[in-house]
DNA sequence: AGCACGCCGACT
DNA sequence: GTCGGCGTGCTC
């Protein structure tokens, strides 16, 4: 018998192994296997009633028997196939690491009969394997696959929308999921449940010997109740299951590395499949799912609107600013605090840049090409990149004027200005990305105490609902100015955050030189309709996500020629796949790769995967030098 | 992805 | 004279 093994790595084919006499394996299973000189997990995808000698054995089990059904692993060769990943890759990111309790001995099998009832055994029969190989994906979103007779995705929006849904799974007697997009937010839902039935945890945020537990307990109807993250998504579940994912628009269900696919597509895919219940919920849905509801792929399920912030806008047109705050701002901070309540102000970016006044050109770092970040206090540049640190300079190197000012709000300067306008009210900066481990903790109590707060989106966390007396942005012109056709939908989603954790009295206060901005106008009036119908509408004529789907390719060869020279092949061979459009190489920031955008229908994936193959693979020819981001989350430029 | 092999610069 | 850089290629 030989076995056809995956691993995580970015090959395409599988590798081939004799199974030891005495084996029972089956595709699906987990296996240490012998490549490269090393010992490594794989993944059995096939097996093959020949043998050849010259094949290596495998060495052992990782799992006492199949952690993925035949349906399942289908699912994943269609997930690889829609993200251009390896399937060994997929299956990395989306299971929990084996037990090490299986992979120590020869092979478990007390479990096996009660466990393979619990799974799925079969897709439906009008969606055939080959089919859904070979398909590369024309389904997006809320698509489900023709026939199939699972009931439609739903999306609870809302105040209360996390109440109805723990009412909805307190109701229930089937199987729960519960995806969320961080361990935090698993964990806080395990709490939640735990109050209706016993919880078991797949997510990493728990002991290893637990996380393995709790699949085995699943499948086997030990456990009714689970939450998770990404490595949850394939979790045994039968087919009366309810899975719900949490956030549906947090861009952390779309980590970075592979399979570079959405969690609510994973997810809305399976249930396609298996044919069970989905419950999407999110305060601000994606513009995707949204496009999905209006064409009835997806059906809403609002609440009543409960009590709202008032949204009061500074309008900045026409005034210069040298402060942070304008008058309305100060005002409020001034009140908020004097009241005992609590501000956050948000600011788009953590630091400022330097620009000249005189011929407007941005100071940037000489080897990456991007804007240095200004630190008033360490009176230098530094660059986010490389790291290195350079002395505020005297005059603009482009044009020896003398006139160098910082611009942009970030935090450090806004908190500055914070400081010197009320030095008596105790201000604290909150930026998590920055601010790690202990440093992290330090930070975050000093914030937890603080009457007002400086940060970026991710200070938000920091504050439950109704919780402030007034949030600040400093500057959201910024953020809807990125170069991301994403921008607006990112910027109301911070908004609308913003506004359900504010008291009911309390006030949104918007500084902007767009006061008519729909998003705006959309929060003003607690009304989703207002940003998504223009937002669906201008989607929909520039033809962006979701009604054309995007891939990004970054091709980085050894020397830049090299770059070049395979940057534009790359491009030409793609010039000519049919249905889709091309827009030229372009430099990224630090000049050392070439992105290439490409839009097309539905089936994209299916559309590039021949075009790009001659570029893909390694060795043989292959150059491995590109790397093809589907459905990109971030617009990279 | 890891890992080995392989041919050119600064040093115990 | 070696140590070590990462460019190229392979792993059943």
């Amino acid at each position: 018998m030989i076995a056809d093994v995956v691993f995580d790595a970015p090959v395409a084919h599988p590798f081939s192994y004799r199974v030891p006499p005495g084996w029972t394996v089956g595709p699906g299973q987990r296996v240490v296997a012998p490549l490269g000189g090393a010992e490594r997990l794989g993944m059995v995808v096939a097996l093959r009633d020949e043998t050849n000698e010259r094949l290596k054995l495998l060495l052992r089990p990782a799992d006492s028997e199949p952690i993925l059904s035949p349906a399942h692993l289908d699912l994943v060769h269609w997930i690889a196939a829609q993200s251009l990943s390896s399937v060994g890759s997929t299956c990395a990111a989306l299971l929990p690491p084996p037990s090490p309790i299986a992979a120590g001995r020869p092979l478990g099998d007390e479990v096996r009969s009660r466990r393979a009832a619990a799974l799925p055994q079969a897709r439906p029969p009008e969606a055939s394997l080959s089919e859904s190989s070979e398909d590369g994906g024309g389904r997006r979103a809320g698509q489900a696959p023709l026939g199939a007779a699972a009931p439609r995705p739903e999306l609870l929006i809302g105040a209360g929308r996390e109440r109805r849904l723990l009412e909805r799974i307190a109701a229930a007697t089937g199987p729960v999921l519960v995806l969320a997009a961080d361990v935090e937010t698993s964990a806080r839902w395990a709490q939640r449940l735990a109050k209706l039935d016993r919880v078991v945890r797949l997510d990493s945020g728990v002991p290893e010997a637990e996380r393995c537990r709790a699949w085995a307990d699943l499948a086997g109807g030990a456990a009714r109740l689970a939450t998770g993250t990404r490595s949850a998504l394939l979790a045994p579940l039968g087919p009366d299951a309810i899975v719900a994912l949490i956030d549906e628009h947090e861009a952390a269900h779309k980590p970075p590395g592979p399979p570079r696919l959405h969690s609510r597509d994973i997810v809305l895919e399976r249930a396609a499949r298996d044919g069970f219940a989905v419950t999407l919920a999110t305060p601000t849905p994606s513009v995707d799912m949204w496009a999905a509801a209006l064409a009835g792929r997806a059906t809403l399920a609002p609440s009543p609107p409960a009590p709202w912030p008032s949204i009061a806008i500074a309008d900045t047109r026409g005034i210069l600013r040298r402060e942070p705050l304008t008058p309305p701002l100060a005002r409020g901070l001034r009140e908020t605090v004097a009241a005992g309540r609590r501000a956050l102000l948000l600011v788009s970016r953590l630091t400022s840049a330097l620009a000249c006044d005189e011929c407007g050109v941005v100071i940037r770092c000489e080897a990456c090409a991007i804007a240095l970040a200004y630190s008033r206090a360490a009176a230098a540049l530094a660059c986010r990149l490389c790291g290195r640190v350079v002395p505020l300079p005297e005059i603009c190197p482009a044009c020896r004027g003398r006139r160098l000012t910082p611009f942009g709000w970030g935090a450090e300067r806004v908190e500055h200005a914070v400081r010197r306008r009320f030095p008596n009210v105790r201000v604290a900066r909150y930026d998590p990305d920055a601010a790690r481990g202990a440093r992290g903790e330090a930070q975050r109590a000093a914030a937890a105490a603080a009457a007002v707060v400086i940060g970026t989106r991710g200070a938000l966390r920091l504050f439950g609902p109704a919780s402030l007396g007034l949030v600040g942005f400093v500057s959201p012109d910024q953020l809807l100015r990125l170069p991301d056709f994403r921008a607006g939908e990112r910027t109301f989603a911070l908004l609308w955050a913003s506004a359900e954790r504010l008291q009911p009295d309390g006030t949104l206060l918007i500084q902007t030189q767009h006061p008519t901005h729909y998003a705006f106008d959309a929060v003003a009036r607690q009304d989703l309709t207002v940003f998504y119908k223009p937002e669906v509408q201008f989607r929909a004529e520039l033809g962006y996500p979701p009604f054309r789907r995007l891939a990004v390719i970054t091709v980085r060869a050894g020397a830049p020629g090299d770059t070049e020279r395979t940057a534009n092949d790359v491009a030409a061979a793609l010039r000519d796949a049919p249905g889709t459009v091309m827009y030229p190489p372009a430099a990224d920031r630090r000049q050392r790769a070439r992105r290439i955008v490409v839009k097309g229908p539905p089936e994209l994936p299916r559309l590039l995967t021949p075009v790009l193959a001659p570029w893909r693979a390694r060795g043989a020819g292959g150059r491995g030098i590109i790397d093809v981001e589907v459905d990109p989350v971030e617009w990279p430029f």
